[in-house]
DNA sequence: GGTGCCATTGATAATCAATATCATTAAGAT
DNA sequence: ATCTTAATGATATTGATTATCAATGGCACC
């Protein structure tokens, strides 16, 4: 059973007030959000940036294991601030609330499902999608 | 429990030497494959189309729940031509091979977990990526 | 404090998959 | 054969993301 990554800022990278405002920025978010979400959630915070910047900054913590990142079927990419350690997301289709979900059962199932197949190295991505409680009382 | 999307062909729709090679091209196949791949391989069975055209083959077949369609965090969609009903693959990073993986016990999890959390109507995406066994051989 | 190196930034252009437009073609019913 | 209308292909467009590159600014060292 190999660690979780270490989470080290990476080699060269260097502390910025963009970078801060974004890191800010998914922190006090508890849904997921956009690239262009988190540049005006960083701009109305007073830290105006290039989208491009936002990229980069989201492309460094995604690679640093920082965030968690959403591919829809459609779209674009979505982001979140996550607790260390292998997980999943219930999100809620319409307002994003995300919970994380991890379950050990799971994991051994994807396991053992992938080394009766003969595959090795299983990695997996699973997302559940619903309605929250909230939603679907107002909806 | 609601029983599983009808798979009639849409109303208004066509039978076209263009929609039958991409079928073809998608029955002979036993891996994902992109709309390029599937233009070329149209093309070199002798039914060269315009790619436009593939997509909306695609796209047709995929409302009518006759591919499954996979969405790689990086690069375009993947199709595959799958039996019916709800399942789950198993995909070799490598080669593309695709296993389909149906596992009772495992959609049963996923709405137990959905429900503890006050979520309604879950849908899910789940994948698996491994490395085959050929593969693992010959790297 | 000042200096220098080099990562970061922003403006802009480029990519790339996927879709929209629209005149032309052809399925299939009568 | 004729007619209605879906399908097609050439082309332009969209939209998210990445690349380029000159200018800026962290920060380590003096
Ligand atoms: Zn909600
Ligand atoms: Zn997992
Ligand atoms: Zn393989
Ligand atoms: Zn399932």
């Amino acid at each position: 059973m190999a660690p979780e990554a270490e989470r080290l800022p990476l080699a060269g990278s260097r502390a910025t007030r963009r970078r801060s405002a974004i890191i800010d920025a998914l922190t006090n978010a508890s849904t997921f959000h956009s690239a262009r979400d988190l540049q005006k959630l960083a701009s109305d915070a007073g830290h105006p940036m290039a989208l491009s910047t936002v990229y980069r900054a989201l492309q460094a913590l995604s690679a640093a294991n920082e965030v968690d990142v959403l591919h829809p079927s459609c779209g674009e990419a979505l982001y979140r601030r996550c607790t260390l350690g292998h997980h999943h997301h219930l999100v809620c289709r319409q307002c994003g609330q995300a919970t994380e979900i991890a379950d050990e059962a799971l994991e051994k199932w994807v396991e053992r499902t992938a080394n009766q197949h003969g595959f090795t190295e299983p990695h997996h991505t699973l997302e559940i999608f619903g309605t929250c409680q909230e939603c679907a009382k107002f909806g």
